[in-house]
DNA sequence: CGATATCTTGAGGAATCTCAATACTAGTGG
DNA sequence: CCACTAGTATTGAGATTCCTCAAGATATCG
């Protein structure tokens, strides 16, 4: 085998792990988050020119999906799991920029490197595009070109409010926004209202709010304690009815 | 005349204040930015579709340019001056999300409204776009749409970074990692390297970065005295040569 | 059921914030 | 041209939040 890369596992590394996740054809028609995802916008006919060049992917817990600097090759689509992106500094701080769900899109680079490294929370399946192929049909669908801008915009909103949090709010402030944001993205694929179930570590967590690991437990237990939310079995946490939480994530 | 609006003083105040910036005409042609803005992407006679729908505004130092809420009826192109967008928590809490120079655009919304505000910071001159007619444009020229794409995903990259800095660094890695940050920018738009002007106050500076103004002050004296900067008449950081900065931008 | 990782809790310390005073700067009017 | 004023920046001292280090509790997985 010859080895090349100078990065930790590649692409390469990312072909079918026997994961635990049940095999779905390539073809979209029984895509499950398929109208959560930018393959929404098109129809039968032209999805199946985008099944034409997606390959299904499976990524082990904590495996590498992909990594900041590498050459963007492709783009992806998850439909399965949780993944997180996060930028390393030299001495090892990490910052967890974002958490993504089946239907998120991955990849968009404007230089030809990605900006982040991104890493399966559990067991991930996505669809991956090779980009050439993407972006060509990205030329002959202006929807999806479309589709892309308007998800990037809405991505840019939710970088500033998740601006606003690092840089403005308290600790308690920024668990209860995190686990309100977190209820609403679980909820608009169909999960139960109020209860919020967290597919990642405390420490996960820590890196996603720039707080330590310590400071997220005893911000969480204060919150349980204050009543405003309720831990059960396996990370689930049901939030407390009426606008509590809210109120806390808005420092009112 | 009637008085409608619930908001603060809207787009209507912000036609033709008699600005200090010498008055150019609408068409794109003499534009000095030109080759920076969504405009490069354009052929003389794409511009000047694009000029027919444009009005160029100015505003006075400190005025509203648009505000979080509003509806998104406009998007602009900064051709003179600085912009700060902002977002506030309703306890007065300020956060700068970013800061916008000649050739930067503004106005992408996902929504129909703007996710965050806009204030001069000084007089700024922009061109002015209603929000149907561009959308048009976008649809007859791929071009322009594919360009607001990589910009989207440049800005990306941008707020990726930001998080970063704003999650894990240290006061002294944040101001130098923001000196360079508007150094470079300065530099791609023709300004001397290794000299800042920096066209905002410490106030700014301070909700950009997620301090207050006294340890933004304190800190810039501490790299002053540590050699690594040195400050000039009217707002202007001369920064040391050799990489001292970026190193202590990236903490090691 | 044991081993390992993760989470929680505690105590002390450090970075940054808050409040307050002083110094500087730029614009204004005499 | 200079003193005056209002805004802005700097500096200081003490308070506070969050971090660090360390131990114990709980959960998870083979």
């Amino acid at each position: 085998m010859t080895v090349a890369s100078k990065n930790s596992p590649p692409l390469a590394s990312a072909v079918r792990v026997p994961g635990k996740l049940p095999h779905i054809p390539a073809m979209c028609g029984a895509c499950s988050i398929r109208d959560l995802a930018v393959c929404a916008v098109l129809d039968d006919q032209e999805l199946t020119r985008l099944a034409s060049i997606a390959v299904t992917v499976t990524f082990a817990d904590k495996q590498f999906i992909l990594q900041e600097g590498d050459a963007a090759e492709a783009l992806f689509n998850v439909t399965g799991g949780t993944v997180k992106l996060y930028k390393l500094m030299p001495d090892g701080r990490r910052m967890i920029t974002g958490f993504l769900f089946p239907g998120d899109f991955l990849g968009l680079a404007h230089n030809d490197t990605y900006a982040y490294s991104a890493e399966a929370s559990g067991a991930v399946r996505m669809c991956r595009f090779p980009r050439r192929r993407f972006e060509s049909l990205l030329e002959e669908f202006p929807k999806l070109e479309r589709r892309l801008l308007t998800d990037a915009s809405n991505e840019l909103a939710q970088a500033q409010d998740q601006m606003l949090l690092l840089g403005r709010k308290t600790a308690k402030e920024k668990i209860a926004s995190f686990l309100i944001q977190l209820a609403e993205r679980q909820h608009r694929r169909g999960g139960p209202e109020n209860i919020v179930r967290l597919p990642m570590g405390r420490a996960d967590i820590a890196d996603y709010l720039g707080l330590t690991t310590e400071t997220v437990s005893r911000t969480i237990t204060q919150l349980k304690t204050a009543g405003a939310i309720r831990l059960q079995q396996g990370n689930i946490i049901q939030l407390t009815d009426g606008t509590d939480l809210t109120d806390i994530a808005e420092g009112s």
